[in-house]
DNA sequence: ATCCATGTGTAGCTTTGGCTACAGATTCCG
DNA sequence: CGGAATCTGTAGCCAAAGCTACACATGGAT
């Protein structure tokens, strides 16, 4: 995937419409872990992710993290959407969770678009929609489940194929909003009912189907 | 305000919307308190308010509820809207919060509108977007803050000009999504400090500026 | 006048989670 | 090989908030 008039949405464009796009659109890409947008910043453009991850968060009194959801090859960032069009101040921070290539539509572009293209206008209410689900559901958890749960529920979210779990215990913190000393407890219980093992830089699940039942049995 | 063609979106429809929404339309009343959609319920149509006020809120464990927001009149329900372009289920409970009208646009007549009328498909994302804001802002609370500010910036924002609430314990619990005892001991702390005065059903300001610092200062 | 429903005020106990402070382990690099 | 950086494992303490259990107050209804 190497530019953003080969992803889905802006295959039907009419030839206007393409020639703004192709001519408003630059491609910046990012090293891992850069911050590239921080919370009150004004937004520019329309962010679309064509290599890599962008990790979306908030920042909580005592400079602990929470990761609100991530944004993978061929998404947009909704946040961004929604600030250009409402001129509003970016709620959140952005990062690069790996390499990141990203594609910017200046806002005036995408609003154009917007205005004509009945698939622009669709992608649009379906990012957004899709946005307030997942903030539903990060806000349900938050609200009634325990960092236990919600470490269970993170473990078998991030899960390799084999049960592999490659996170720092302060990256999991970070994703689910505590310190890295809670986290280390956590493991330990858990590890010690046998559900999991701890090990440098990674964890392997070892009873998914527990892990499930303890997150709550939104998973398999 | 009687007619869902009055409020402003629906305006400078075509003869053909037009008829469509006049024809689709279907209005409720609903007393106070009535729940008129559960959680995970098949959404059928986009909800306005007409006259009344929505109250739409979350479910926690120990069937504690935490308020997300309001749907005034001249509003709609984002939420369904969301569900409807989705076919998801929704994902709340809303309630009226006092004798309600509603004007319930089917789905598909929505969504025809949707693709033909500017006005709609701005009035779509506009509400998207402020959802969007309302709930990010929401979890940054629910995140951070203690329960004595959110309820102070509860009193802050509930309170009429002469600076009383009139909600009971058990309902700010439900606002701010905790248990009534709670309440009751935090309000006893303010009380205390002399920054509120506690009565049955109503709880009275005596320093607004106080409680705003408390609060975290979003508010005067 | 009494009773009932609703609302408020307290107290004590428990769990969860945050903070501090280390000690050990692993990896990387020079 | 040795040291620095990074990561994990524990322990203890404390504050926030949930749960249980009452006692008391208020207001409306009969």
């Amino acid at each position: 995937m190497t530019d953003i008039t080969a992803l889905e949405p802006f295959r039907r464009l009419s030839e206007t419409s393409h020639r703004l796009l192709a001519g408003g659109t630059v491609t910046h890409r990012f090293d891992a872990g850069r911050t590239i947008i921080e919370k009150g910043q004004d937004v520019s453009g329309a962010y679309f992710v064509l290599e890599g991850r962008l990790r979306v968060f908030s920042l909580l009194p005592g400079g602990k993290e929470a990761t609100l959801y991530f944004i993978e090859p061929g998404e947009t960032c909704v946040l961004a959407l929604n600030s250009l069009f409402n001129d509003l101040l970016y709620p959140a921070w952005v990062q690069t969770d790996s390499d990141t290539r990203v594609a910017v539509i200046p806002g005036r572009v995408y609003r154009a678009l917007f205005a004509t293209e009945p698939d622009i206008q669709d992608l649009t209410v379906q990012t957004l929609s899709t946005l307030v689900f997942r903030l539903m559901a990060e806000l349900d958890q938050v609200h009634g489940q325990t960092l236990e749960q919600r470490l269970a529920g993170l473990l078998l979210v991030r899960a390799s194929g084999r049960g592999v779990v490659r996170l720092t215990q302060q990256e999991m913190a970070s994703h689910i909003g505590t310190t890295r000393e809670v986290v280390a407890r956590l493991i330990g219980r858990l590890s010690a009912r046998g559900l999991i093992q701890s090990g440098r830089g990674a964890v392997t699940l070892h009873d998914r189907h527990a892990l499930s039942v303890l997150a709550g049995g939104q998973d398999g």
